[in-house]
DNA sequence: TTAAAAATGTAGCACATGCTACATAGCAAG
DNA sequence: CTTGCTATGTAGCATGTGCTACATTTTTAA
C-alpha cells in the first residue's frame, strides 16, 4: 500500500468511527478535516474533492456493517419474536443511536432522489435484510418477508419517534406479542 | 385579517404547497422567497426570521394532515388488516410521496436533536396516530400500540427503501397477514 | 549530493448563507 | 401639503462553503 493509500485509509477510518459516534452531521470539509486531525488543504490533497471522501467513509461502514452484527449477535437461529428483542435491545442501546441517525440522513437524502446516497442506503439495507434473513428460523419461504417486516417496523420508530425512542417499545412490544406462535 | 397578515398567509400556503410537492429541500430564505414569487428581503419583512417562517409553514402543513387524511378515508372502523391496506395504497401513490420525503428530512434532522424540528415531528406523529387509534376497530387497550406499530411499520418502508417504495409491498403483505385474525 | 517528487502551510477566490441598513415610493390622515 | 406609516428595491456585511494557487519544507531516488 502507498503512502498516499494509508493515508488515506487513515482519514476514512477516523471519519468512519467519528461518523458513527455522532452521526452524519456537518459534512463540511473544515469540520471534516478536524475530525481526521488534519487541515482541509490534506484533505483535498489526498482526496480529489468532497464527494470522494464521503464515498470512501460511507463506503467503509457499509462494508463493515454485517461484521458489526455478526459480532454483537453471533450467527445461530432466532425465532422471530426473539429476534425483535434483540434488534430493538440493540437500537435502543445509545452506542448503536448515531449509527441509525446516520442511517435517517443517508435515507432522507437518497429518497430526495440522490442516486449516490440512494446506492448506499440500499446496500446497507440489503446487507441487514440478508443478515436477518439468515438468522431467522423460520421455514425459507416466510423468511425475507418477515425480516423486511421487522426491520422496517424497527426502524418505522426512528421516523415516528426520532427524540425519543423509547416511545417505540409499546409498538415494538405489540410486534413481539404477533410473532409469538412463528 | 390584516394586510400583513394576508401576505403572511399568502406566502404560507404557497410555501406549503410546494414543500409537499417537492420536499423540504433547500430551505435558504433567497430560495424560499423564489418560490413564494417576493424577494428574501420580502420574506423577512413579513416574519422575524428563517425559523419563523418555516414554523408557519410546518404548522399550516401538519395542520392540514387529519382533515386531508379524514377526506381520504372517511371515519367508518376499519379492520387492522384493511386499516394497513389502505394506508399502504395511500403512501404508495405518487402524490403522497412529496409529503412522505417531507416527513423523512424532519425526522432526521429532528434526530439530529433540532429541537424545532423535533417539536414539529412529534406533533405531526401524533396527529397520525391518534387519527389511526381512533379508525381501528379492535379492543381500546390494543388500539394505540396497534396504530403505532402499523405507522412505524409503514414509515419503516421509507427508511429500508427510499429509492424504491415497491420494494416495501412484501413486507407489507405479511404485515397484513398477521393482523389477519384480529 | 543533487534533482525530482511528495507533503504541507498560507492565503485567498468565488459563491452562498441569514440578515440588515438605507433609501425610496405609495398612500392615508390631519 | 405635510406627516407618518406601509411596502419594496439596492446594496451590503459577516460568516461559511468547496476548492485552488503558490510557496515551502521534507522525503526519496540517482
Amino acid at each position: 500500500m502507498s503512502k498516499r493509500d494509508a493515508k488515506r485509509a487513515e482519514i476514512v477510518g477516523k471519519l468512519a468511527a467519528h461518523f458513527i459516534e455522532v452521526g452524519l452531521g456537518d459534512t463540511g470539509v473544515r469540520r471534516l478535516a478536524e475530525v481526521a486531525g488534519t487541515s482541509d488543504r490534506m484533505l483535498l490533497y489526498y482526496f480529489d474533492n468532497k464527494e470522494e471522501i464521503l464515498a470512501a467513509v460511507l463506503g467503509e461502514i457499509g462494508g463493515g456493517f454485517t461484521d458489526v452484527l455478526d459480532a454483537v449477535f453471533g450467527t445461530k437461529p432466532l425465532k422471530p419474536a426473539d429476534a425483535v428483542k434483540k434488534i430493538w435491545e440493540m437500537v435502543r442501546d445509545e452506542a448503536t443511536a448515531g449509527q441509525l441517525r446516520l442511517w435517517l440522513d443517508l435515507s432522507s437524502r437518497a429518497s430526495r432522489g440522490d442516486p449516490f446516497f440512494g446506492a448506499i442506503v440500499e446496500q446497507m439495507a440489503e446487507g441487514w435484510i440478508i443478515w436477518l434473513t439468515g438468522m431467522l428460523d423460520v421455514s425459507d419461504r416466510e423468511k425475507r418477508p418477515l425480516a423486511e417486516l421487522i426491520m422496517s417496523a424497527i426502524d418505522g420508530q426512528m421516523v415516528l419517534f426520532p427524540t425519543d425512542l423509547t416511545k417505540g417499545d409499546a409498538a415494538v412490544a405489540k410486534l413481539q406479542q404477533l410473532l409469538d406462535d412463528l
